[in-house]
DNA sequence: TTCCTTATTGTAACTTCTTACAATAATAGA
DNA sequence: TCTATTATTGTAAGAAGTTACAATAAGGAA
């Protein structure tokens, strides 16, 4: 059923709860792979637990993306879509044709020191997206 | 008036009209100096154009970016605010207290170029938000 | 000026996202 | 197992943002 993921002590660790709804959304976006909008998670998720709603489903992807089980990156207008935070990584986007490519994060950990010790902030890991034009769409 | 912005010939130059509507939202940029949201800029525009509708706005807002009036910043959770487009730069955002600091382009430029030759994609000058915890907020 | 073209707008309906709060159910402890 | 605590959820309503398309009006040409 749930497919031999075990979040459970991770969420419990992290001072949450285990709910069927969270099952489900954690299932949907583990079994995805991909980067999933909310809308698509929800609905998606309500087919495993028919009486989920979308308050929910926001709340949960909020939360979960603070306690760093999730990713939450912006795709341009405002619009954002989840996966799962495994390794840190940003995104690339042609803004034209929306293909997007993950770059590592190594090479933007010196310009992370850099700014930490200019503004005095201190940096999270959080996802970042560049905008640009893809190889396809340059000519 | 139109208190001595001449936005108009390079509204012309990029094949834009010159519309009412168009001239209260870029005066309502103009004068308020900061980052609004689209509903403040709704709410202010409607002010001086009282028949604005948001359609409008929305759209006027994303045109007036795509062609570099505009610069269109993501503050976090898929909102996003604009500001007038003068000199780029980035957005430094805490997320505890929602303290911004801008930041200079001039650092991000070899990432730029480092991610440019690795991926072949051109990138643009759009904007960056990073995200961490401003001195205030680190204790 | 007048007419023509077409970018721009408003309308109406809709989808997505948010809020406040009362009801529920997951956990810890007895 | 039962109970108490309180995190989590659903409800209901509303705000924000989007869409398709017909009506309007800006700007160029006659
Ligand atoms: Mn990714
Ligand atoms: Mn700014
Ligand atoms: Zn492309
Ligand atoms: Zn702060």
């Amino acid at each position: 059923m749930t497919c031999a993921i075990n979040y459970a002590p991770r969420l419990r660790a992290q001072g949450l709860r285990i709910t069927p709804q969270r099952n489900a959304i954690l299932h949907v976006l583990h079994h995805s792979g991909g980067h999933l909008s909310p809308t698509q998670v929800f609905e998606q998720a309500r087919k495993e637990f028919p009486g989920l709603t979308e308050p929910t489903v926001y709340r949960t992807l909020e939360d979960l993306a603070e306690k760093k089980f999730l990713l939450a990156a912006h795709v341009g207008n405002g619009k954002i879509v989840y996966e799962l935070a495994e390794k840190q990584h940003h995104h690339l986007i042609c803004h034209k044709c929306g293909k997007t490519v993950e770059v590592d994060h190594a090479p933007l950990d010196l310009l992370y020191h850099q700014f930490e010790s200019s503004t005095g902030y201190k940096l999270d890991s959080s996802h970042v997206t560049f905008f640009g034009l893809c190889p396809d769409c340059q000519s």
